[in-house]
Parts: C-alpha cells; sequence; structure tokens
DNA sequence: GGATCTGCTGTGAGACACCTGAGAGTTAGT
DNA sequence: ACTAACTCTCAGGTGTCTCACAGCAGATCC
C-alpha cells in the first residue's frame, strides 16, 4: 500500500516544521500549505488522504478553504485546527463527515492518534472497534478504556495519553524529554519532573492489579513498558 | 448490494455541502441539483432511490417538481424539505405514497434517522417495526418510544434525539462537539452547555428506573454509552 | 563509607470540567 | 387565552486534574 499522504496547512512555520517532522517520523507523506490559495493548489495537484487545516489563515479562513475544495469534488477528511478560544464561538459544522478538530496547543501524540482514528473510520465503513493490544495492558480508543490483565483502570486524560504513548512505542526506551514533546502540548514549558509525577501516579494505579511491574526505569535514560517481561 | 444513491435538490450550496458530507458519510452515493430543471436531469439520468428535495427552489416550487418527476415515471419516494412558516400551507398533498417531510432547519441526525425510516418502509411493505435495541435501552423509532429494562420511559424531542444518538453510537465516545453537531439544528449557534443539561435531564429521567448508569461520563472527552456494563 | 546524583512521591494551590437548579423566553395544547 | 411543557442560558457548587515543590530513598561514584 501506498503511503499516507497528508497535507498540512498552517501560517506558523514552526507549526508546520513540528508536525511535519512528528508525522514524517509516523510514517506519512507530507506536504505543506502556508495559505488558503497555496492549500487549493496543492489538493488538485496531489490528492492528500487526509488535511490538517488550520482555521485561521491569513487570506482566507478555514471554512472557506473547505467550501472551495469540497465543491471541487474533494472528499477526504479534514482535521480541523483551531484556536482554544475559538473552540466555543464558531464550531459548529467540524465534526461532520468524519471530520474532526484539535485545539491549539495540541500534542504530537494527539495529532498522530487523531489522524489514525478519523482514517480509520472513514476508510472501513463500520469498523470493529479501535484497540491497541500490548499484552497485559489493551487500550480501547473507542471508549478512551484501559484493562490491565483484563481489569478496567480508570485515568485522568494524561495518564491515558502517558500510557498509550508509552505502549505504541512498547519495548523502546524513551527519554524524559521525547515523552515531555510527545504526550504534552508543545507550549508547555515546566520541567521534565512532571513526566515523573506522571508515571508515578501511572503504577499507583497500574501495578496493584497487575501482576507485574509495567513501566520499568532506566536510570539516567529514561522509562520503557515492556511487552513480555 | 449497490450503495443507495441519494439525490439532494437544495437552491444553498451550504446545505446541500453539508448533507452531502454527512450523507456519504452514512454510506450513501450523492447526487446535487441546485434547481427544479437540474433535479428532473438527473434523475432521468441515473433514477436515485431517494430524493432530498426543497420545496422552495428558484425555478418551479417542489410541487411542480415532483408532478413532473411523477408522471415522467419515477417512483421513488420523495423527502421534502421546507421552512417551518410553510408547513401546514404547501405541505398537503406532497406526501403521498411513502414520501415525507422535514423542517428547516433539521438536525442531521434527524435526516439519516428520516431516510432510513422511508426507505426501510417503502422496500418492505409489510414492515416490521423498526427498533433499536441496544441492550437495557430498546427504541421503537416507529412509535417515538423509549424503554428501558422494559419500563416506558417519557422523553421530550430534543431528549429522545440525544438518546438514540447515544445508542446509535454504542460504545463509542462522543464529544460534546459532535453531539452538538449531529443532534442540534444546524443553525444552532449557543454553545455546548446545552449537551450537558440535556444529559443531565436524560440521566435524571433514565437511572431511576435503570439498574445501573447508563449515560458515561468520560471527563475531558464526552460521553459514552455501553450496551454492556 | 560518605558524597552526590537521580528518581520517587506526598502535599497543596489553583485551574478546570462537569453537574444541576433556577429562571426567562418560547411553543404547543386545551 | 390560559396553562403546561420544552428549550436554552447562566451561575454556584463540587470534585478532579494539573503542576510545582521539596524532602526522602536508592543508586552511583569516589
Amino acid at each position: 500500500m501506498a503511503k499516507t499522504r497528508v497535507l498540512i496547512v498552517d501560517d506558523e512555520p514552526n507549526i508546520r516544521d513540528l508536525l511535519a517532522t512528528s508525522l514524517r517520523f509516523a510514517g506519512y507523506e507530507i506536504q505543506s500549505a502556508a495559505n488558503g490559495a497555496q492549500a487549493v493548489a496543492a489538493v488538485t495537484e496531489s490528492e492528500p488522504d487526509i488535511i490538517l487545516l488550520d482555521v485561521m489563515l491569513p487570506d482566507m479562513n478555514g471554512f472557506s478553504v473547505t467550501k472551495k475544495l469540497r465543491s471541487a469534488g474533494f472528499q477526504a477528511p479534514i482535521l480541523f485546527l483551531t484556536a482554544r478560544d475559538d473552540v466555543e464561538d464558531k464550531i459548529t459544522g467540524l465534526t461532520v463527515g468524519g471530520d474532526d478538530y484539535l485545539t491549539k496547543p495540541f500534542s504530537l501524540d494527539e495529532v498522530v492518534a487523531r489522524i489514525q482514528a478519523i482514517l480509520r473510520r472513514t476508510k472501513t465503513a463500520d469498523a470493529e472497534p479501535s484497540i491497541i493490544d500490548a499484552g497485559v495492558v489493551v487500550i480501547n480508543q473507542d471508549a478512551h478504556e484501559v484493562t490491565i490483565e483484563g481489569k478496567p483502570v480508570d485515568l485522568s486524560p494524561t495518564e491515558y495519553k502517558l500510557l498509550r504513548f508509552l505502549v505504541m512505542n512498547s519495548d523502546r526506551v524513551l527519554t524524559k524529554a521525547q515523552i515531555l514533546d510527545h504526550v504534552w502540548e508543545y507550549d508547555f514549558n515546566g520541567d521534565m519532573g512532571i513526566v515523573e509525577s506522571y508515571v508515578s501516579y501511572l503504577r499507583k494505579k497500574l501495578d496493584p492489579i497487575s501482576s507485574r511491574p509495567l513501566i520499568q526505569t532506566k536510570r539516567g535514560v529514561g522509562y520503557i513498558y515492556k511487552k513480555l517481561d
């Protein structure tokens, strides 16, 4: 199967680069556009499988772009990027037809997860649930639920995201910096102590119901989740 | 089985796009027309299984279009779209056979539900009632009735639509934005607090007669109805 | 063995999400 | 025309979550 093509539309070069790097690493083929006109051009030239579209663009807003694209027959889903303040006002219609939206600032892990979710749902009409099965840890992404050896655990949003990131990178050591960069929002400017705290929270919730410690510390390096002991 | 074909006839591009996007995602094959003449042309060219027809069109009204289509031998059902004020006047006599009508502004969930209902009724002449059986919650769409563990509940129109949407998407978290976009009318521009309110109303009615809480809150994400506990 | 570094975890402040009751405005029914 | 039901807004209350910090424990190095 050919690589999935993602078109990133945002006027801030920083955001574009951040997304491009992260998504390229996740295995996608990336195109970028800095404004609405470029976006329309890029789409007609090479049809992407999904678009990441900033709602606030210099030349036209995301809705105009969407209209232009849709009326030109473009049918692939769109993931809208919007400032948190705009959300309450003008988000109506953003989650129609497989489309979805994400508020800035977002975390990179969340972007990847959302893209996967959207593509999965639009490609296979009625799909079996999206489940990450990593041995003792099983994550049902549709229901946003986690089980350890079949037993359900209750996690806060951040705990959930952290565990998902660890599990999706099973058997690989992740540094605190990597975790911070992927799980926390890109404008977070606290220190890495927060990662330690959340690992601690997770262990306190997971270890009592698990037959073995799930998250191991690699001193001086980072953390690792291993599928098998 | 081939995809069901839906012809959308409306002069407002926004409405056309909204319907097209939503129905395409629901699994239908979509054609559009902006006026009566185009509609007639589209029908002769490729027979749709159902038509969504705006009653007020620039060139001719829905009554004329219907006449033209019917006299040309077109037999599939028509779902008329009409402004709320025009209902009593113009619609009478139009909804013969399997036809039905829907007032603007409508909710997307309602459109899909109506289309399904009409097609079900016209395809299988002797209709067994259209029932959504989701475990403890059972919704009889023909009778517009809801039972919890066999016991009937009395719901307001909005409560009914909200519950139906949750139940039709069992075991999947729905964000407040998704709920707002699908259950509320497309021109609603209040905030998502209304969803919280109606979830609260539903719980107050459902939980006293149910053996378990039916609608669960996924903090920071949305709401979910689970078939099994 | 003692000094130092790294990671762990309890405490607490502030922010945030959610729930719910009260009430205004509207619609529908008698 | 009156009453009841329904929709929607708003604000207070509550519990949870996030994050910083600091003291402690264990590992590492000399």
